[in-house]
DNA sequence: GTGAAAGCGCTAACAG
DNA sequence: CTGTTAGCGCTTTCAC
């Protein structure tokens, strides 16, 4: 059934070179040889075998994303940013999901490595897998966005955490919010820390001693995850006037234990997150919120793929980072 | 850098092809030399060329999935479903947005056909775009979730669309709705055909006459669409009871331009959806509507990708019908 | 402007 | 158990 470029040869009665070039716009072909060509590749239905044309030019059009959670809305919004730049370079992309799952990530890596994609980038790596993928950095461009190796010795775009956490943060307490719990987020991820770091920064700043107690991470930065500290939290009788998700998803879980818990948001007590994901705009939910530029983030990071390959590998790193933006809704009130 | 199956072989002083048979697990290597082998490929980080694999046994591992929106939270919960199904299978999935975008549905197509995977899963194909990919059922195992080419002449999973409308309708009439409005929905695609014909058939078993003006579509299936046509129809004085929207986007922005308007829900009408995605059991969304085994979905379309290439993909065509399930929250209230 | 030939990295007969 | 050889479908020199 798959016709080859031999077959197509023969049928317009030119070496198998000709069609080839013919195919590929190359201008040693006479135009009438090349319009034969062609006509006799859509008359039959002729489809390039990409996998061929790869062995030989050693390119394979293709890159990479690692995802944690694509149930998540913050990834499809990044994914979609990829996946526009990649295009519009002639690129397509394998997204894989990791599922949180350590094992399930490396062997996605290899796997894209095995494929020879162009470039990878790894959305939310996490700390454990750092090692390996540090390994890979000579042989291909890795582009992080968000959390990525400490060191810093690597190709990433990420929104401003530190920024990200100071501005919620700084937005609380100017509401005269001093009970500030922090919860949710992978304790170990940069990005984490980062905004930890902006929250403590402003708490020190305005003289306010955070409570330990308020402070309380978690594997997954999912709902459920939301939902499960804070009820743990208001259960123990810590209650803050505010609480700061480590994203919008834990913001959510946020309100819902609290609300379970006969708080009411935001009169009792306010709720803030982090990524503006699509739907915490709906009206019914109005989550104030600190925004990534998700898209871009996608896009961006597509562009340093190519931006790196022009360059030395080992020891030139892109880097970009990007603006948040508090969004103002109505999760959060005035104390 | 990237070392060949060569390089290894005159590191460990034997043929490729004995490289090649340690790597694929072949009994016809010695233990000794098996382990030798191996244990230089992993010292020297050497990893096999997928490509170059591909040409030679004509395969890729890899198939295709062609959504039309990656934002609608429908889309990632069926993606997680094949992804799960096919990784499981040693395969791996190209994930591609067309955006609603019938040329890049298409140029996505052939992209997807020149890399040769090895099956297509097609999301919600719009009509215009059938007649190209019936061209193709014959080349590789193509698998419809949801809408699919009329004469039902191809593999498709779904869930039962007419079943999903009757239940919705059904459950509002219950209610002692009878003024009901059933909003969005691609005019075109089959299921929304269905799901329209199972609002009719409930309506006329209970001899209520559709009013005519409360059956609106749209273009895509999004917030922004139940919104505007909602609005339209309130501002034009259309007042419906109730209103079944095309799915839980659809209905979630008519919840919106309903309260805008100045109705409550559910005192004043009463909403449903179709899919049940993710966040619509929020507790401050709580919206009741008509289940999609979404995951499942995602899982047997693979299934049928590896059915479908064991037997004669001309004429025998696989189909699975799922069951929907009305999730009853609290958008709608009995009259 | 066209064709012949080599070779991309690998697997799969076929011999030994 | 191991090696030799051919060839997957294509691009790319190098001749003509």
């Amino acid at each position: 059934m798959n016709l080859t470029i031999k077959d197509i040869a023969k049928m317009a009665n030119v070496s198998y070179t000709t069609v080839s070039r013919a195919l590929n716009g190359s201008n040693q072909v006479s135009e009438e040889t090349r319009n034969r060509v062609l006509e006799i590749c859509k008359k039959v239905g002729y489809s390039p075998n990409a996998i061929a044309r790869g062995l030989v030019t050693n390119s394979t059009n293709t890159i990479g994303l690692l995802v944690p959670d694509i149930t998540n809305p913050f990834y499809p919004e990044v994914a979609l940013g990829v996946e526009d730049e990649a295009l519009s370079r002639g690129y397509s992309v394998f997204l894989c999901n990791t599922g949180f799952n350590i094992d399930r990530m490396e062997s996605y890596f290899k796997l894209l490595i095995e494929k020879r994609v162009e470039g990878l980038i790894i959305a939310s790596v996490p700390e454990e897998a750092k090692d390996l993928f540090e390994l890979y950095h000579k042989r291909l461009p890795i582009v992080y966005i968000g959390s990525r190796p400490d060191n810093n010795r690597c190709n990433y775009v990420t929104t401003d955490n530190f920024k990200a956490g100071y501005i919620a943060t700084d937005y609380l307490v100017k509401l005269g919010h001093k009970k500030i719990a922090f919860i949710g987020g992978i304790g170990i991820s940069n990005s984490y820390r980062e905004k930890l770091q902006g929250f403590k920064a402003v708490m020190e700043k305005n003289g306010i001693i955070p409570d330990i107690e308020l402070i309380r991470n978690y594997h997954f930065n999912r709902i459920e995850s939301g939902y499960l500290i804070t009820k743990l939290m208001l259960k123990e009788n810590k209650i803050p006037t505010a609480i700061i998700g480590a994203n919008d998803l834990v913001a959510l879980g946020a309100i819902q234990a609290c609300e379970e818990m006969g708080f009411s948001i935001p009169d009792d007590i306010s709720v803030i997150g982090f990524d503006d994901i699509s739907y915490v705009s709906l009206p019914k939910i109005n989550l104030t919120t600190v925004a990534q530029p998700k898209y871009d983030l996608g896009k961006l990071a597509v562009d340093i793929i190519f931006k790196a390959r022009g360059s030395n590998l080992e020891d030139t790193f892109f880097k970009e980072i990007l603006e948040p933006k508090l969004i103002e809704r109505t999760s959060c009130k005035q104390i």
